[in-house]
DNA sequence: ATAGGGTTAG
């Protein structure tokens, strides 16, 4: 008896262990397999299959439904979709329902889906709370950046007698970070001295950034200083402070001070970096990527920032660049890095790449996206494409001041200040309210087409309707409007009650409409002060020249350019950039280097010929040509335009419209020849000068020989 | 059971 109960026994012992190993397998795979499936579900590659595979995720749930399982789901951070589904089936289960573990996690997973409002269902729904409930669901609201919210939960357990602790004070600092809110967040850092957890890492490291949100980086900067642990963290915080108040060369005393701790910056120190990509050093800029170069591990942030700053920094060579290289090391770009890039592309007139990003967007389905979709435009508009701009705009459900004004200074740059002034008549109807610089597009829209009426009608409407205070920019293009409409005396007279002193814009414009309309009296005043105001810019000096030969006098002409010589005064040299299956040519005037230099020039005689023949006399020796063309050698005196030009036509098909860009004004030689050049090869050739664009058709330009 | 620093336009 004793035997057959000991065996029984052992059996049954046996039989338990087994059991407890069939038990435990079973639920190992069921994780395995949980987790397999929620991979499948999170990855974008197996979107297709997601359908098909969720019936089975479904199944597993309510054939191995407990609560670990719920826990394991959980911990995933579930879309909405399945959360509401498990959620329902805690809330029917008597124990699960009010098991605070399943609670907590349930809240933070709702959370994660900006649910925040659900968060707090079931933490108002669950009685007995305690630090942790609390913890949550302040870090809920703060994650959804509801700080306000997340400070009166905060007051709500202090009010029930709960301590706050180390896990409460990062989440209540962050709130007053994001509120700007220094009085609390002092009395939140007087409360962590109390309880003496001023010591805590994390704590720290918040109060440095709170600290440093605030602008209080002095104060931020003990803190740091008095941590008795610091990590990596604690000083990209510190990065993040400086950055966020704008100063660049602090923080990045900062980022060098991590170097010579030997501590290795991560994507977090280049995120830090990023509100103050604008306008730095070029050593600045070197220095970041140096950064950039040494970090481990790189992510999408840490590309975007890097992208940015080049773009920000008039470096877009070096942004596309990057790009390319973050393709080859396999990193998606995201709305973030194609709305950055997009500017670029834009000042390269890169419309292959352009069009390109144009295509990730459709992919990835990032629209509608304000944001991208303005850079988007504005790429198309800087690269001379209307239609495709037009096309974009049409096509946003959402509108913001900066789309209209994008769309209607692309018109303007183009010539088409009708089509402008009416955008700018629909923008008014929309409701959208216009801002300073709308005004200015606006405005220079008016001054590019001579619309001489309607900008000032747009100036009174700005100043007396809306109670804008005019800028020197609003000054600049009136001065423009009145010159170019003929009324230089008005103009002047405009620029000397100006209720600021002039600048260089101003008297350049002053002085433009001098050399159209031959006022020479102006025109000397006006080069006088651009003379002090920017001696080393040639552009005006050869202004004059022209405004001088315009009137005969050759002898003032060679006193200009002698005075030029004297001063050192360098002219930047002209180039004209055209986009060729991707790549971009760059031409200099009377460019030999180009592989295709002979075939050039030789198809650049043939098309003189047939010019000459319809009344094109070459400009190149005559005193109306700008003044640095001093070698006589004939292709020297050549302009990079119309290399650029005549590359195009060599290297495209009959009827592609040829778009050039170039970095300084078209000479009138230039223009007259390209007029002629549209109409003997029966090409649109859109040129972008440095400050608008030519479109040239069938012999006539879109300025209307007015630029 | 819970935590800190962070990106895009005229």
């Amino acid at each position: 008896m004793i035997a057959a109960s000991n065996l029984g026994s052992a059996v049954l012992e046996k039989l338990s262990f087994l059991l407890k190993v069939l038990l435990c397998w079973y639920i190992l795979s069921m994780k395995a397999i949980i987790f397999c499936t929620r991979q499948i579900l999170t990855s974008n590659k197996f979107r297709g299959i997601v359908s098909s595979t969720r019936i089975h995720f479904d199944r597993l749930k309510v054939e191995v439904f407990s609560k670990e399982v719920c826990e394991i789901i959980l911990d995933q951070y579930p879309g909405i979709k399945t959360l509401n589904k498990l959620h329902s089936k805690i809330v029917v289960n008597e124990h699960l329902r009010i098991d605070p573990t399943l609670a907590i996690k349930l809240m933070r997973a709702y959370s994660a889906c900006g649910e925040t409002s659900v968060a707090r269902y079931i933490f108002d729904r669950s009685l007995e709370k305690n630090v942790v409930f609390f913890n949550v669901m302040i870090r809920s609201y703060v994650n959804n950046n509801l700080y306000f919210e997340a400070l009166s939960i905060f007051q709500v357990m202090l009010s029930c007698a709960f301590n706050p602790d180390h896990y409460t004070f990062p989440c209540v600092l962050k709130a007053c970070s994001g509120l700007d809110n220094l009085r609390v967040g002092l009395q939140v850092h007087d409360a962590i001295l109390k309880v003496g957890l001023d010591s805590n890492l994390f704590i720290g490291n918040a109060l440095v950034a709170m600290y440093g949100k605030c602008g209080c980086l002095r104060e931020a900067r003990k803190v740091l200083d008095q941590m008795p642990y610091r990590d990596v963290v604690s000083w990209n915080s510190m990065v993040a402070g400086y950055a966020q108040s704008g100063q660049f060369d602090d923080a990045l005393e900062i980022c060098k001070e991590m170097d010579s701790l030997n501590l290795n910056h991560d994507a977090g120190t280049m995120a830090s970096l990023s509100p103050v990509v604008c306008y730095t050093s070029l050593e600045n800029v070197q220095y970041i990527h140096s950064m950039f170069e040494r970090m481990a591990k790189k992510n999408l942030v840490s590309w975007n920032v890097m992208i940015a700053i080049y773009v920000n920094n008039s470096m877009p060579n070096e942004a596309v660049s990057l790009f390319l290289q973050m393709e080859e090391c396999g990193m998606k770009p995201d709305a973030v890095t194609i709305a950055s890039l997009l500017p670029a592309c834009g000042d390269l007139s890169a419309l292959f790449l352009g069009r390109r990003l144009h295509k990730y967007i459709e992919k990835g389905n990032l629209r509608p996206n304000l944001l991208l979709e303005n850079a988007l435009l504005d790429m198309y508009a800087k690269c001379g494409c209307l239609e495709e701009a037009r096309d974009v705009f049409d096509k946003m459900k959402l509108r913001d001041v900066v789309s209209w004004t994008s769309m209607m200074s692309a018109y303007g740059r183009s010539g088409q200040g009708y089509d402008a002034v009416a955008l700018f008549a629909k923008m008014l109807d929309s409701g959208q309210i216009p801002d300073s610089i709308a005004f200015v597009s606006v405005l220079s829209a008016c001054s590019h087409t001579g619309l001489l009426d309607q900008g000032r009608h747009y100036f009174r409407m700005m100043t007396e309707q809306y109670g804008i205070v005019p800028r020197i920019e609003h000054f600049a293009c009136m001065v423009d409007l009145f010159g170019r409409a003929g009324e230089v005396e008005e103009a002047y007279s405009f620029v000397k009650q100006m209720p600021m002193e002039p600048n260089e814009r101003v008297w350049g414009a002053l002085l433009s409409a001098c050399r159209v309309h031959l006022k020479m009296d102006i025109g000397l005043v006006a080069a006088d002060r651009l003379f002090q105001l920017a001696p080393k810019q040639s552009g005006y000096y050869v202004l004059l020249s022209n405004i001088y030969a315009k009137a005969g006098m050759w002898k003032d002409v060679m006193n200009v350019r002698y005075a030029m010589k004297k001063m050192g005064i360098k002219k930047v040299p002209g180039i004209s950039n055209v986009e060729l299956n991707g790549q971009v040519h760059t031409f200099l005037a009377g460019d030999q280097y180009h592989p295709q230099a002979k075939n050039i020039y030789e198809e650049l005689d043939v098309l003189v010929g047939k010019m000459k023949e319809l009344g094109y006399i070459p400009q190149t020796e005559s005193a109306l040509h700008d003044v640095e063309v001093e070698d006589k050698e004939c292709h020297l005196a050549i302009h990079s335009e119309k290399l650029a030009i005549v590359f195009a036509i060599l290297n495209t098909k009959q009827g592609t419209p040829i778009r050039i860009t170039k970095n300084l004004r078209v000479c009138g030689d230039c223009h007259f020849a390209i007029k002629l050049i549209s109409k003997i090869a029966s090409r649109d050739i859109i040129v972008r000068d440095c400050n608008r664009f030519h479109h040239f058709s069938n012999g006539i330009c879109s300025c209307g020989d007015y630029w």
